[in-house]
DNA sequence: GCCTTTGGCTAACGTCATTAGCCAAGGAGA
DNA sequence: TCTCCTTGGCTAATGACGTTAGCCAAAGGC
């Protein structure tokens, strides 16, 4: 029995790429290690749990989809970083929906965990798309707030199939991000007031 | 062996309350026959499958919804409808979490499916919150979209405890709303014009 | 008071994650 | 080149779970 070379980052990428095929769910270990060329056992030698497994591929999506907003943003005039980030999520999320599933179903998750340290670095770079608009810095989390929340909730839908009315989503997406656009530039310096 | 005066609608509340203790993941049939002082195999007397017990849990929660926002509609002036709606979901969400992830894992599910009409009345429901404002006819698919993925996306993350940030999300939150219904009232009249 | 339907039950099967324990592969050092 | 130890495969087994089959009592209509 001559050794397939795996280790915990094959493991990793190939029950990512199994996952955006079938779906997070239908993941089993018999199946990732049948495309693996391997037994379900072996597994265990690189991963130390299924759980653990979807963790480290939502580590992975997490990484993969803060490099891709890096890019887009950093390709993007200033005032067009929040239209590119945005757009680079949605299309990153259409592409790999079982990598962006692992990046939600968690646990408790410390502070120190991995998962969370990536999710941050997302975060961090997510706030640099706000950077072009003048808001009052007592503002700036509920404003980071809202648009994670809008495109989490716009892209989990979308992969839901829960837009049931036969209206172009592309024109949806289009719109809610000029909305958001147009309501971040007016709260340019204003004062801190909320409601 | 007396009978448990048990049916479809007994069962689906027993699982509704127990995927709001310990997860909608954590339910096993054995664990929710125990509930019903019954052994597992007794369910299927009332159930299909467990697959199809999730579809009426989520069916439950998503009626159960539609009735607390339409009548936090109902009791509040037209122009504060938006407010209390969110509210209402929001409230909803923090009592039932089991009862809404329920409501979104499902697979294709087709046009006359129960889940897909629930869905839609509570769609038609949050429509309401709509009128108030003037929006061209042709944006309204897009705010209630906005609303709707907003509204989803901030309840999902919260629940997830997905916010890092130690910054008050009952705060963010009612920002966030005052955002949009700025937004949308800015909206008024406007012909229809997108990007 | 029978008889049919209904709703429990036990037993059994297949799938899955996971563990235990075995044995070969393959590199390090002689 | 031979040897030894670590590493990474394997088979077998266990226990949880969903689900089906088949049995039998309970309850209500005639």
């Amino acid at each position: 029995m001559p050794r397939a070379g795996l280790d915990a980052a094959v493991v990793t990428a190939a029950a990512a790429d199994l996952a955006d095929e079938i779906g997070l769910q239908g993941i089993t270990m018999s199946l990732l290690a049948g495309r693996l060329g391997v037994k379900a056992p072996s597994l265990y030698k690189h991963v130390e749990s299924q759980a653990a497994l979807r963790r480290a591929v939502g580590v992975l999506a997490l990484t993969e989809l803060e490099d891709a907003v890096g890019s887009a943003i950093a390709s993007a005039a200033p005032g067009e970083r929040l239209d590119a980030a945005a757009a680079a999520i949605r299309t990153y999320v259409q592409r790999h929906p079982g990598r962006y599933a692992a990046t939600v179903s968690v646990d408790p998750a410390s502070s120190e965990d991995p998962l969370t340290v990536a999710g941050g670095r997302l975060m961090d770079t997510l706030a640099g798309t706000l950077v072009a608009y003048a808001i009052p810095e007592t503002q700036l989390v509920h404003a980071l707030r809202l648009v994670r929340s809008l495109l989490h909730g716009f892209v989990a839908l979308e992969q839901a199939d829960g837009f049931l009315i036969a209206v172009d989503t592309d024109e949806s997406f289009r719109w809610m991000i000029a909305f958001v656009d147009r309501g971040l530039r007016a709260l340019a310096g204003e004062g801190g007031r909320e409601d």
